[in-house]
DNA sequence: CGCATCCTCCAAGGAATAGTGGAATAGGGA
DNA sequence: TCCCTATTCCACTATTCCTTGGAGGATGCG
């Protein structure tokens, strides 16, 4: 038997590649929040086809997602929960090493560092759907909710709230929520809300993070 | 401010591209052992030392690693647990998702699956250890065993062991443990204690999972 | 001050990877 | 069967990365 020690250094060093480009990185992204198909996730990415087909194939090469043919489309997904944990991981990594990652995040989450009030943590969340005094939004496209949202929750794009904004004065709770702690929609939900007189927050973090700490996940419309 | 959702991935990407060589993943793989100089590493990962001091210096630009002068010579260092606990998971990930990660670690590893018996826990360590009724053997070389061992240890490298192998004859337990559950020192120890007619055991995983599992650490000779 | 040691930086050739447009393939529907 | 759509495969160029040897810098010692 030759396996030798460098092999196995080998075999994961293709698990970090994959990481390893900024195009990929954003296809994974977009899978975070569920399946999709080559052309959306070019569409979504802005990328050619070709060049995400090529970046999908080295994903799944190296076993980080899985296909699912449906006719004439296939459907890329995360292979599994412990690579959403890797995910993460490597974000808060970044997140916390990288003085340029806290840098580009804060400032694309267009975060002054003030207004950050109103803030519901996963289980404050639970507790609150538990007792029913919630009205909780996903801002997500209507696609990521399909493929995966919170138990309770109400498909509201972040484009059709500022139409929906009217009808949503309640006398209980406005949480809205997006894909994980570096998405912006549920940043912007808040605000926007704000603006209509709504006292909305946001959950801490998204669905990224409900999904790898085990808690539930319903599917479908 | 021009930060777009793009310049967060290019930036995530660089703590990818850092874990996706073979050649750094073996430093890194040294480094959660404790610090070493560039010199040292080199000659431990069996590589020139401008390669080495290269690969370092991407590591230290995505900062997964510090570095500490002492004199000529220069320290490097993981820089901070959450490093180690991303490495774990990647190997995590890496041998649950890829079939040839899994092979190579098992042939790496030589492990025919049936005399797996001896094997302690974290817990059971601890435990044992409380007890006072083990010899704790830290097979590892002794330069990583005094940048960091399990407090109670005895350092014991593996060349060494077969001569010391003698006087180890004790009524209580006997454990060894080495770099990670990827190591194959421990395993070797065990067996070639079991040829001697002693009954080791060794630890499940080693010192990386007890670094990031919050158990204590002690430095020095 | 000169010399030795350890490390980083530089330059260059070779290897691997990214992006792109077009051809080839597979499935579905008329 | 033919056509349409979605995806992969291929060929090509541009770019980036790896490795190596040697020059250059910092530190310590006599």
């Amino acid at each position: 038997m030759t396996t030798s020690r460098a092999d196995v250094f080998q075999e994961l060093a293709v698990v970090g590649k994959a990481f390893g480009s900024a195009r990929r990185l954003e296809l994974v992204d977009l899978l975070t929040q569920g399946e999709r198909t080559v052309d959306a996730l070019a569409r979504a990415a802005d990328m050619g086809v070709s060049t995400a087909s090529a970046h999908l194939q080295v994903l799944k090469l190296s076993n980080l997602v899985r296909t699912r043919r449906e006719g004439t489309r296939i459907y890329y997904r995360i292979a599994g929960d412990d690579v959403l944990a890797l995910y993460e991981t490597m974000l808060a990594v970044a997140r916390d090493r990288s003085a340029d990652v806290h840098r580009a995040l804060e400032a694309y989450l267009d975060v002054p560092g003030s207004e950050e009030v109103g803030i519901v943590s996963r289980q404050d969340l639970e507790d609150l759907l538990a007792s029913g005094d919630v009205e909780l939004l996903d801002v997500r496209p209507r696609e990521e909710f399909e493929a995966g949202h919170i138990p309770g929750a109400r498909s509201l794009p972040f484009g059709d709230l500022a139409a929906a904004a009217d009808q949503l004065r309640r006398s209980g709770h406005v949480v809205a929520y997006c894909r994980g702690a570096y998405c912006v929609l549920a940043h912007d939900a808040v605000r926007l809300l704000g603006g209509s007189g709504i006292a909305a927050r946001r959950l801490e973090d998204g669905m990224l993070e409900w999904r790898t700490h085990g808690h539930p996940v319903e599917v479908g419309a």
